[in-house]
DNA sequence: AGCGTTCCCGTTACCGCTAACGGAAACCGC
DNA sequence: GCGGTTTCCGTTAGCGGTAACGGGAACGCT
């Protein structure tokens, strides 16, 4: 492989008897070329193939037109959504993705991953990694303070001096409650997430209000701290029922430890959803073939990405046109997208 | 957001009162800098937080350190496997990623994206999207006539003109099948992938050798085709007892399509692994908790990946000595990677 | 002392492209 | 037929780095 070296544009102007300026005018499309001229220099650039040096390109525009694209744990359902959206809306609006994966997501080196991308000269950041302990400190230490724009996905919506989009968590807490109470549960169990993850603590939080707004208890006992494996949703459904004999409904923070919980139940012969209700988060491919079928909480993953894109190219823009004088910077932009709920048949109707 | 302007080399070497090839050195951390220079350089470099613009350093070098890696399907299994293996063992090496997802794997238009990449000055891609209908006679069209070197991951290893990684999905076939006939089964229907895919083809040809060894019929009452969805798993359980109903072993060619094969025996009340044996391939993370535990075939998918990037890097690393004119191109990288059987509660267990 | 090395560091040119400018030719109006 | 536009295209400079070269100072040796 690797034959035909890479052709310049001095090579192209030559071939078709014309400057360089003249053909970066026809790759620029550009109103001031001759019809006559502007053709001959194109078929000479698709003659031989040529294609514009970008580095060349970016360097005297100061732009790379190219985003930066921070992830964790592409092997889960939540980040390969959000990623699938980002790239889908980068590509429509012409930017191109430089990824770069973490593999601890509680002590990401920040300053060296933010840095390396800005060698790359990338015209905007999105940070994609949940918000796990204390790995987004760094956004509140170094502030607004970037060469680029930078944006946060999931986590703190609005709490960070930089823009973020999120999902609300919070919400997907008290809608799978509802759901459950509306079943006629009153004995609502929780398998949470790990608690240094925000979103598995804003699950909680909603369930915990949804449950005290019915005057409900929403004790320890009701509460069983998972990993987002299907083993410790299995696990969960021992201990919760040992905890609470009288348990009749679960929510779980996620499908994967839902199936888990399915698994459980009928491993003890527990009737799902007779005698146990229970509701997931992510509605997975997969969790319409549980067994039984598994009612979920649909989470908008792919818009936020999405979302994320067109709030950067904002941004950047925004950040152009203050650079040259304009105006002034305007809030960081914030958005937290709404969750809806999927009911299935391993919860109870409601009445 | 976007205050600090970027630093410039010359800025560096201004505050440090030296000349910017002697900032350049200290970068590169090159031998032939006095001590205290060095350090009073490294002085400066930190406290500003600069960090070189790669843009240039690639315009004089002619590399960039950075892959071009095209794929599909990040929400699937696979793809997303593949993805995190290229990324972890690009980020080890010191490459970054550009990353290019294509929406419909039938028809890319190879010539843009690569061109697309080439523009980008990359300095290898690798193309990990499945073989798809004819989505890559452009390999074997363009041939080896790139000006950089490129890789495919899955599909037909050694069959093209290109280096490819793969994994062999004859032999998921016939692991999966002689597994199924080792429990007693003798009558093994399978429930393949779109046909257009060469994984689905590879599979039905291993299970299909398997059973002409045995001297066992493998006729067309056997075979549903599948899309990759629990649905059509579900969908194919009934076909399949339809066309053959003696069936005793289903042979589902991906975890997911497993998984509806087990809602469908349970709406039929077929026991599992009594009445019916079920396999799959994949061994995705939830597999161990579908009722019953599914046996299944796993794929070293990210060890495919992070091989890609090594071959790629070796690649890249003899075209720049070939084109120093030391030695001649050796063949392209080709490797098939075996599968592993897994087994769990799904299948009878061997006599 | 005289000469060659070695150690440091600066100067110059160039990577491939585009912005900014300038200028010749063609066109316009009166 | 003349000044003023407009149209088209070339020249120059520079983006931020590094390769290649060169040269002064300090060091070593005979």
């Amino acid at each position: 492989m690797t034959s035909r070296r890479r052709l310049t544009i001095k090579e192209v102007a030559e071939a078709a008897g014309v400057s360089t300026q003249t053909v970066s005018r026809v790759i620029n499309n550009r109103p001031d070329v001759a019809p006559g001229t502007f053709e001959r220099v194109q078929q000479v650039i698709s003659d031989t193939g040529y294609s514009p040096n970008l580095f060349a390109r970016g360097l005297t525009q100061g732009r790379s037109h190219t985003l930066g694209v921070v992830a964790y744990g592409l092997e889960y359902f939540g980040p390969s959504r959000v990623l699938t959206g980002i790239e889908q809306q980068a590509a429509g609006m012409g930017y191109a993705i430089s990824l770069n994966l973490i593999h601890e997501p509680e002590l990401p080196d920040a300053g060296r991953l933010l840095s390396s991308l800005f060698s790359r000269q990338v015209d905007g950041i999105i940070w994609a990694v949940p918000d796990v302990g204390d790995n987004r400190v760094w956004s509140n230490v170094t502030g607004t303070d970037h060469p680029v724009p930078v944006l946060l996905v999931g986590g703190m919506a609005g709490q960070s001096l930089l823009g973020s989009i999120g999902i609300d968590n919070q919400a997907i807490g008290r809608l799978a409650t509802e759901h459950l109470l509306l079943g006629g549960a009153r004995h609502v169990g929780i398998i949470t997430g790990p608690m240094n993850w925000w979103e598995a603590r804003q699950r909680r939080q909603g369930w915990r209000e949804r449950l005290q707004e019915q005057g409900l208890p929403a004790s320890e006992r009701q509460v069983v701290n998972g990993d987002w494996g299907a083993t410790s949703g299995e696990e969960g459904l021992y201990r919760l029922l040992e905890q609470e004999p009288d348990l009749d409904a679960v929510f779980a923070s996620n499908d994967q430890m839902a199936l888990g919980v399915l698994h459980a139940a009928h491993r003890l012969g527990r009737a799902v959803p007779d005698e146990l209700s229970v509701v997931g988060v992510d509605n997975m491919a997969e969790a319409s073939h549980f067994w039984p079928a598994l009612t979920t909480v649909d989470q908008p993953l792919r818009d936020a990405g999405a979302l994320a894109v067109r709030e950067i190219d904002g941004a950047i823009r925004r950040a152009r046109s203050a650079r040259r004088g304009q105006e002034q910077p305007a809030a960081p932009p914030s958005a937290l997208l709404q969750p809806q709920l999927v009911v299935r048949e391993s919860s109870r109707a409601g009445l």
